[in-house]
DNA sequence: GTCCATGTTCTTTA
DNA sequence: CTAAAGAACATGGA
């Protein structure tokens, strides 16, 4: 689910913890922790959140004694902040207590988790972040692999945040066939894709990210730019610009979509 | 039962 | 050796 405009929207939605202390913190599944044995409990408890801030698809939580930890939502992953009242949903593993709010991970194919990263930085093999990117600067980046563009762009080390509905999305709107090699792309393309991958993010960030199945922001609500998704999960269907049907084939194991006409090979 | 899913990482192959 | 492709992870829905 969340790739960069899902989790900034997670981020917008969570900024009234900062400043806020965690009363205590209740791990109900050990196994999404990371490193293993991590004791979270004394680490985080009794320490003021000083802020909340996306890198990648990673939220990190900075506190006042310095420390700080990741969370990745992974596929299925949602952090929310409820009253304790309100029941806990299936796949809770862990809860920081805030007051009189809880903090809930929840992730039920565990393909997220929580990670202790104390002083250390956050993003060692991350790329650079999509929304602040030179064209000059991704053009250098996709000049050193051949693989199809659509690869190269799901690469966090290559340019973080993007996932498989914004990759296909940005190509889409960039008129570029997500097959075409990386290094094939002459300067005008990779400038045109660097706008493009900007353009589609905002307007999804305007529209508070897309909800397939799972995906809520922290105050549970959905995201609305699934509606205006143009080729992703849209196969069969006609293409907003020429009415050629969307096209689907499978690469790198993930379904991709794009307009035949529109993205020429 | 089958296939598919917004992600990452480890293993295998070329 | 490296780059790239493939499998694996765990769960639920169609």
């Amino acid at each position: 689910m969340p790739e960069l405009p899902e989790v900034q929207t997670v981020v917008n939605s969570l900024q009234s913890i900062c400043g806020r202390q965690i009363t205590a913190v209740t791990v109900r599944r050990r196994d999404i922790l990371s490193p293993a044995g991590v004791d979270f409990a004394s680490n985080a408890a009794a320490r003021r959140i000083v802020s909340v801030v996306r890198r990648g698809k990673k939220i990190i939580f900075l506190l006042d004694s310095g420390n700080r930890f990741t969370i990745h939502l992974g596929m299925t992953g949602r952090l929310t902040l409820e009253n304790p009242s309100q029941p806990l949903r299936p796949h809770t593993h862990m809860i920081f207590h805030i007051g009189k709010q809880q903090l809930r991970f929840a992730d039920a194919r565990r393909f997220g988790g929580v990670a202790w990263i104390g002083t250390s930085a956050a993003d060692e093999k991350l790329g650079p972040e999509p929304l602040t990117l030179r064209p000059k600067i991704l053009a250098e980046r996709l000049a050193r692999t051949h693989r199809a563009i659509k690869n190269a762009l799901l690469d966090q080390g290559l340019i973080a945040g993007l996932g498989n509905i914004y990759v296909d999305e940005a190509l889409f709107a960039a008129g570029i066939h997500p097959l075409i090699p990386a290094d094939a792309l002459g300067p005008a393309q990779v400038a045109r894709l660097n706008r493009s991958i900007k353009t589609v993010l905002r307007r999804a960030l305007r529209h508070r990210g897309s909800t397939l199945r799972d995906y809520r922001d922290a105050d549970g609500n959905p995201g609305n730019f699934q509606k205006l998704h143009r080729v992703y999960q849209r196969t069969d269907q006609p293409c907003a610009i020429c009415k050629t049907p969307i096209k689907a084939i499978r690469l790198g194991g993930r379904s991709t979509h794009f307009c035949p006409v529109c993205q020429p090979q």
